[in-house]
RNA sequence: GGGACCAUAGGGUAGCUUGGUCGAUCCUUCGGGCUUUGGGAGCCUGAGACUCCGGUUCAAAUCCGGGUGGUCCCA
């Protein structure tokens, strides 16, 4: 595909929509003042007014659906050494990449102290105090807060940055490992909701031994697929079985009067998932955002005439206040004085889902012309008393046509192969995700990883009868996913 | 973990190879003014930059070393 983009600046990024979509996804976050990069840190970003309220409207979907059997809290930023390096498997996968704060002023700590790059080890002591008997549990808790990570290699804006912004992580507790097994369930189902709210497509893998949480029993991951071809990792749940119980003593006393130690589950989503509503649904003109999380889902641009111009900005100002207290809309009434092309141009590129066009012609008709962004098409819709019901209606078929695009662009990008060299064939022609059948192994997967070049995402489900693995012949159980990753 | 490249106004660029012509080019952006206005308007006018530290030199945007920041590729 032809990608033409021009910003307001009528700077064009031309070529191929693959290749080209690292730049594209640079210049669409400066353009759209997402976040400015710029600021003097690598790996850190300054969230601009506009990314700071898509952002505020993805939480506040996340927190509506979180809050209905969690409770939300808030743990302190810093972490003693001795705590963050009591699990010793935990620590491993961490220890290249932590900040540390070594200094109160000119006074040398006693004792380190850490940025969390992961609450674990903050919340895990408070909850050894915290659990006392089998009446207590579950519980489950969830914080939105920073994480930091020393990361080395290049970095990418929301992508791989050093300060992760909005770590939304949950934190469960229960007294059996069936119930920690179910909450494995509902925390899928949860990420399954948000992300159809976002219209984000994704593919959920058990994450292969080698891959894992450090410290998990197990890793189940939710991947989805940029326009280049490369799969983010956009969501995760851990089961921690009793391995932090153990090292953190959280214990509870049973009916019986034993103490046992508690099962415990998390699961995360970040600052990604933005990256990947802008990836996912942006075009050559730009962003596109779905209503569901749009700053503006509706933007009221006039067309002004010298002799009338009172009356329509007027006439304007009369539908933009219905909408926005009747339909409790986001709407934004964009009287700049400057012309409509050039608004049209600006709104289309910052992603507004609707867009009404109202000029002289349009008031003495009693219409509007309506352009939705997504499918850049343009129609004309009375006035009259439905007219708020026929506007949200719109906005939901958006919503709904916007996630069945990237669902449908999604499952044409993975590829089922039964050799090798038609997983190699097929990467090296158009990327995507790759479905094999895989023995298990993970010598064989590993081996596998290494031929092919991309990684082994996981597992998507087992079955007996799939036949044999593609790598080393034997029989295969697992039906998995191949790609190359961010 | 390994490698390549890059850094000039808010954004994008020319100049660098061969140091002096740079009092730094052009586009965009931003401020002021007039004419305009159903898909990026035109003219006039003004503002704005050589990443930082050190070195070579009579002379550095230009050459050398380092820091910081950025981009890309391979494992």
């Amino acid at each position: 595909m032809k990608c033409l983009y021009l910003t307001p600046n009528r700077q064009n990024i031309t070529g191929e929509n693959m290749s080209e979509f690292s730049e594209w996804f640079h210049k669409i976050l400066e353009e759209a003042e997402i976040i400015d990069v710029r600021y003097p840190i690598k790996g850190m970003h300054v969230w601009l007014p506009q990314g700071f309220k898509i952002r505020k409207n993805i939480l506040n979907i996340l927190r509506k659906i979180l809050d209905e059997d969690h409770e939300e809290l808030l743990f302190p930023l810093l972490i003693p050494e001795d705590e963050l390096e009591k699990e010793a498997i935990h620590v491993k996968g961490f220890e290249d990449e932590v900040y540390w704060v070594t200094h109160g002023g000119l006074t040398e700590l006693n004792k380190k102290l850490a940025l969390r790059p992961t609450s674990e080890t903050a919340m895990y002591p408070m909850f050894s105090l915290w659990v006392r008997s089998h009446g207590d549990l579950p519980l489950r808790f969830y914080q939105i807060v920073n994480t930091f990570r020393y990361e080395t290699k290049h970095t990418r804006p929301l992508i791989r940055v050093r300060e992760i912004t909005t770590f939304k992580e949950a934190h469960t507790i229960h007294s059996t490992k069936e119930d920690a097994e179910k909450q494995v369930q509902k925390a899928l189902e949860i990420y399954k909701r948000f992300f159809d709210k976002l219209g984000i497509p994704y593919v959920i893998t058990r994450r292969p031994p080698w891959d894992k949480f450090p410290g998990a029993e197990y890793t189940i991951a939710f991947d989805t697929l940029l326009p280049d071809g490369k799969t983010l990792q956009i969501g995760t749940v851990h089961n921690l079985g009793q391995t932090f119980a153990k090292t953190f003593d959280i214990t509870y006393e049973t009916p019986e009067g034993e103490h046992e130690y508690v099962y415990q589950t998390c699961y995360g989503v970040s600052d990604r998932i933005i990256a990947s509503v802008v990836g996912v649904h942006g075009d050559k003109s730009g962003l596109c955002l779905p209503p569901n999380v749009a700053p503006h889902q509706i933007v009221i641009v006039p067309i002004i005439f010298k002799e009338d111009a009172e009356e329509v900005l007027e006439f304007c100002q009369e539908l933009t206040d219905p909408l926005k207290t009747d339909g409790n809309l986001r709407v934004h009434l964009d009287s700049r004085d400057i012309r409509a092309g050039k608004k049209f141009y600006e709104w289309e590129m910052r992603g507004v889902p609707l867009r009404l066009e109202v000029g002289p012609r349009d008031i003495k008709h009693k219409n509007v012309v309506v352009f939705r962004r997504d499918k850049l098409e343009k129609e004309t819709i009375a006035i009259e008393k439905k007219f708020i019901d026929a506007i949200k209606f719109i906005l939901d078929s958006i919503n709904q046509d916007m996630k069945d695009k990237a669902w449908e662009s999604f499952n044409r990008n993975i590829k089922s192969v039964e050799t090798v060299d038609e997983a190699l064939e097929s990467l090296s022609k158009h990327r995507g995700i790759i479905s094999f059948n895989w023995c298990g192994e993970e010598s064989c997967g590993k081996d596998l990883e290494e031929k092919v070049r991309v990684d082994i995402l996981g597992i998507q489900k087992e079955d007996e009868n799939i036949g044999v693995c593609i790598n080393c012949g034997h029989k295969a159980t697992f039906k998995t996913l191949l790609a190359k990753t961010y």
